[in-house]
DNA sequence: CGCTATTAACTTGCGAACAATTTAATTGTG
DNA sequence: CACAATTAAATTGTTCGCAAGTTAATAGCG
């Protein structure tokens, strides 16, 4: 049995509560907000590849890992079926990659790139320079905030996977 | 099972350029899959308050500043009339706040929380603390973590505002 | 005052994200 | 082999996020 918001909120009469909302105290608006800008960032510099940035996630994937199925793919990108089907159609569409049934287990849906695809791999290689560059780090700084957003993301989802976040421990501090 | 292709990765010499486009250095992934996995944590918990996460952003803004205009709400989120308008209509018809038409200056709108929007903000004391939780991190690290957040985040906007990422200086490393 | 420029919000269209459901193929068990 | 359970993709419907364009009101300037 939890405690419930009202006591908690009866308990702390006037001050102090209030900041526990603010919104710029809030890690998840800092994450949210931050992610947003990332991807304004590299809006520009996708557009002449003629990507979008969750499109250009995908591409890194298979610039590492060509030849992945669309569960493998979600697995690395942490996304669905129901995000990456469509997402890859559009690709596909744009002659980056193809998409054909798994001749061994005609459940699978392979994804290959294609010369294009392949090939766009080196104009993109301009541009997490750029990006880091418009971070104004340096490239330990831009590392370490990673790892951090890393474990964040996996203890996250640890969190999410052990019946929701509705059952936690006492906060210590 | 099929050669893997990051044995081939591997094995391509001269290859010091590779890892640049490697999805797991990078910190747009990781702050992108970040944000989508703190977005999952807080669903669950958002869900009894009858809230989705953006929904969720934006009375965290109205309990600190009440009957602004959807601009200033804009201005704070970071957020453009585009996305809130439809937002803030869906949490009208839920009846957690007011919009409507400022009278001294018919262009904008004023949105005010209703009772039961006020009233929200009690039940909704108990979700930072739950997120806290699953972090599995003590307040001072993600007072840190939400530090560094905002200051990319700010940096990332200059960097966009100062006519796009194309425009940067050579990398200091 | 008249007229343009600007501002604020809304609208439209598209590409994600995801829950929930569906379809089809494979696996496991008797 | 039969058949339930599982797995992989795709599909459907809802909510963002944003670019681009629209409408209406105000501000600025002659």
């Amino acid at each position: 049995m939890p405690p419930s918001p009202q006591t908690v909120a009866q308990i702390t009469p006037g001050a102090g509560v209030e900041h526990w909302l603010a919104l710029d105290r809030q890690l998840c608006f800092a994450l949210y907000s931050a992610s947003l800008a990332m991807t304004k960032a590299y809006k520009s510099l996708l557009a002449p590849l003629g990507l979008t940035y969750p499109q250009y996630l995908v591409m890194l994937a298979l610039w590492e890992a060509d030849d992945s199925t669309v569960s493998s793919l979600g697995d690395r990108l942490r996304l669905d079926s129901g995000t990456l089907t469509p997402l890859l159609k559009r690709l596909q569409q744009q002659g980056l990659l193809l998409r054909q049934r798994d001749a061994l287990d005609e459940r699978r849906v392979r994804v290959r790139l294609s010369a294009a695809g392949l090939a766009l791999k080196a104009r993109a290689l301009a541009v997490p320079k750029a990006i880091a560059c418009a971070t104004a780090c340096d490239l330990q700084q831009l590392a370490a905030l990673t790892q951090q957003l890393q474990s964040l993301r996996e203890q996250l989802s640890r969190a999410g996977q052990a019946g929701g976040v509705k059952d936690f421990p006492p906060v210590t501090a």
